[in-house]
Formats: structure tokens, sequence, C-alpha cells
DNA sequence: GTGTATTTTAAACAATTGTTTCAAATAATA
DNA sequence: TATTATTTGAAACAATTGTTTAAAATACAC
């Protein structure tokens, strides 16, 4: 009936007409946003007729839903790995966890590679309130919140659940504003490189979250 | 030529076409983007002919750039005039200039004000990249930032010039984030109501400043 | 090989987009 | 009032949009 997408159960090849067209999604969307990406933008990155995004997607929203679950989902593993290394190391402090969480996102985001611009898509979505923002949010802030809470009151036990709630919160904060806008702070902050913005973060955060035990 | 707008000069009666479409533009565009708007639907909310906005603007972008200059130089205007009132109190503290300027615009998401949607609306183009993004963030980054190093440097004077700056980025990120989630906000945060969210911003924005001027 | 299912193709679809046209209406000026 | 200039209006414009159609090509099973 509405079945638009036959089953296409087998590997397929790893190069499938279904996989080009997942690829050109992929980098298209996060360059120019839904709207600014058509069918045969799509379909011309991929090599393939236009008809294919309705045969194995149906339709061009599908096409970007499933493209991005599946960015959330990889997003969203990578951050909790990256939790669990940093608590893995024999005495993880409470800046060497910070460091761990906040370094490669935003390495990823000044090299401007792939993955920076997903999380800018996403943070873009989320924004203009398109269908995902539930389903995204709810894996992204449900997940990560809970492994990140768990972590940070092993570092400092002297924080309650609330309290380490709203820490998260603004650390979460400190990374994901230079993240969307790096250009703009390496433009207000002449004279300082990527490191140091990093070590300045770490500083921040540490401080802030120490300040909250102490009281 | 291509002059499209006629002269228009005089008061126009505050309720003139061109007033309406600026209006409705400020709406609507807020609520689903640029390409979410279709010159009908402008024309529609204005009450007044599809050729209208041709015959005033030359064009919808031009009605979009018009509408969202003159939002951003209120806003950067409001931003600014907060700083000065709150360094001219009697005497004014480090807490309570960081509460001037962060409350407000809270209280304005928080209250789902107009204001606060054209906020979200300016950082979904600086995402989206459109045409403005230097446009807004020079004027953005650049006399704000100016302003709110000075009065830093007044609170806090073991701070250099260079410090001040990543700090007062710092507070943006945290003022920004929540900003932008205010509902994801609440929603990991259970039992937290929005003073507390504001005493929390504040408070741990002044620990990192605090420690940045100890070491 | 034959026959069936899957994939690919070019063409056309209907709907919407921003913009233009040009005549009618209104305002302004003399 | 007569003569401009300005503003409005309905209709049409060409271009692009996502999607569908139905025939051709290919793959697969027997």
């Amino acid at each position: 009936m509405d079945q638009h997408a036959p089953v296409t159960q087998g590997d397929a090849g790893k190069d499938s007409v279904r996989d080009r067209l997942l690829d050109a999604a992929e980098v298209l969307f996060c360059e120019r946003g839904f709207d600014g990406v058509s069918v045969r933008d799509l379909t011309g990155q991929a090599n393939c007729n236009v008809a294919a995004v309705n045969y194995y997607f149906g339709g061009k929203d599908k096409l970007y839903q499933e493209m991005f679950k599946r960015q959330v989902q990889d997003i969203c593993c990578r951050q909790i790995a990256r939790i669990n290394e940093a608590m893995g190391v024999p005495n993880p402090t409470l800046e060497s966890v910070l460091r761990e969480i906040i370094f490669m996102p935003l390495l990823a985001a000044y090299e401007k590679q792939q993955r920076g611009r997903i999380m800018r898509l996403m943070v873009r979505e989320v924004l203009n309130k398109t269908v995902h923002g539930e389903t995204i949010l709810e894996a992204f802030h449900t997940q990560m919140m809970t492994h990140a809470v768990q972590a940070l009151r092993t570092l400092v036990p002297q924080l309650d659940d609330k309290q380490a709630r709203l820490a998260v919160f603004s650390v979460d904060s400190l990374k994901i504003h230079p993240f969307l806008f790096m250009d703009e702070f390496f433009a207000v902050n002449p004279g300082i490189n990527f490191d140091e913005m990093v070590n300045h973060i770490v500083f921040f955060a540490a401080a802030g979250i120490r300040a909250m035990a102490a009281r």
C-alpha cells in the first residue's frame, strides 16, 4: 500500500543508490538546511534519478529524518563513550574529565569537520521547531544527562542531584556556545589560540562547579 | 531604474501598508523562518496586495533584511543601556550587574515574548550562514563586547583585557544557552523555578570570573 | 533459456514560489 | 477643476518545487 520503500534487505554493497543518497543528504543538508536543498540537488550529488528519493525513502522529509536519526544516535553514543573513558583512567579529576568532554567536539568544530556541522544542523533544527525536537532532545538530554550527572557526582561528592544537573547544564552552555560561534569567538578574542580557548573553558567551568560544592 | 521603493518620505500615519508589512514580517519570520513564510502569507497578514512587497521593498529578501536590521539595532541598544544602567547605581557589584544583564532577556524568553523569539531567529540566521551573519555579529560583538569588557574591568580590576574578553564570552555562553533551550532546561532540571535558574547562572558566572581574577 | 521481481529511467504532474504587468483607483499639486 | 504622481488591484508570468507515472532495463529464481 503505502510501502514506498521496498524491503531492500541484505547488504547491498555499501555503495548502493540508497547509501549514496544518505551520504549526499548528510553533506548537503548540513550545508544548506532542509529547505536549501532540493530533491534534484540530492539526486545530482548521488548520481541517480530524481525518483530514487521517493522510491527508497518515500519522500524528501523521510530521507531527512533517516539521516538525522542516524547522526543523533552516533553523536550520543560517542559522547557517552567519552565520559566513560575519561572516568575510567586511574585518577580522574574534575578538570581532566571536563577537558575530555570539551576538547574533541570543539576541535571538530574548529577544524570544520563534518561532525561539527552536524551539531550545528541539530541546533538549527531545534530552533526551527521542526519535527525532531522532541525525539532528539529526549535521547540527548535524558541518556546523556544521566551519565554526566552520575560522573560529576562521583568527582565532586558534595553536590546533590539538583546541583549536579545545574552544573552539567552550565558546562553544556560553556561548550556549545563557542561551538556554534567559533569564528566569532576568535574575532572578539584576538591573540588567543585554540588551546588557550579550551583551557579557559575548562578552568571557568571547574571554578563554577567548585564554588557550587563549597557553599 | 532599480529604484523599486518610491521615496515614501513623511510619516505615512504609522499604519501604512509599509508598516503593516514590517509588522507581519516580524511576527511570521520569527515563527517560521525565511523559507517558511511566503509573500502571500505576509500580504495576507498585512491585508494588502501581493505586489506591495516588491513595490515598497523591492523583494521578499529586502523586506527581511529591513526588518532584521531594525531588530538587531533595537536589541543592541537595549543591551548596552542595561549595562550602563546597572553600572550607574551607587555601589555596583559583579553579581548585581550580572543579574541585570541576565534577568530580563531570560525572562523575555521564559514568557515567550516577541523579544525572545527575535533572538532565536538571529541565532538561526547565524547558523544558517545567510547574508546577515557578518553585519549582525559585527555590531553585536564589537559594540557590545567593548561596553561589557569596560564594565567588567571596572568591577574586577585584576582582570586584564584578554581575560575580560574571555569572561564576557563565557557569561554570554551561560546566558544564551538556556535562552535558546529554555524548555529543555526545565525538562532536565525538575523542581527548579525561573528565579532559581537565574540565581544559579549569576552565581556560576561570578564564581568563574572571581577565579580568573584570583590566579 | 523463461518468467518474475526489482531497479532505473525520462517525462509529466500539479502546486507553489517570487516577481512583473498594466489598468484602475486614490492622493497631491497647480 | 485639470493634471500630475502615487498607490492599489487582479491577473498572469516563468521558474522551481516534491511527487507520480509507466515503460524500459536489470537482476534473480527456476
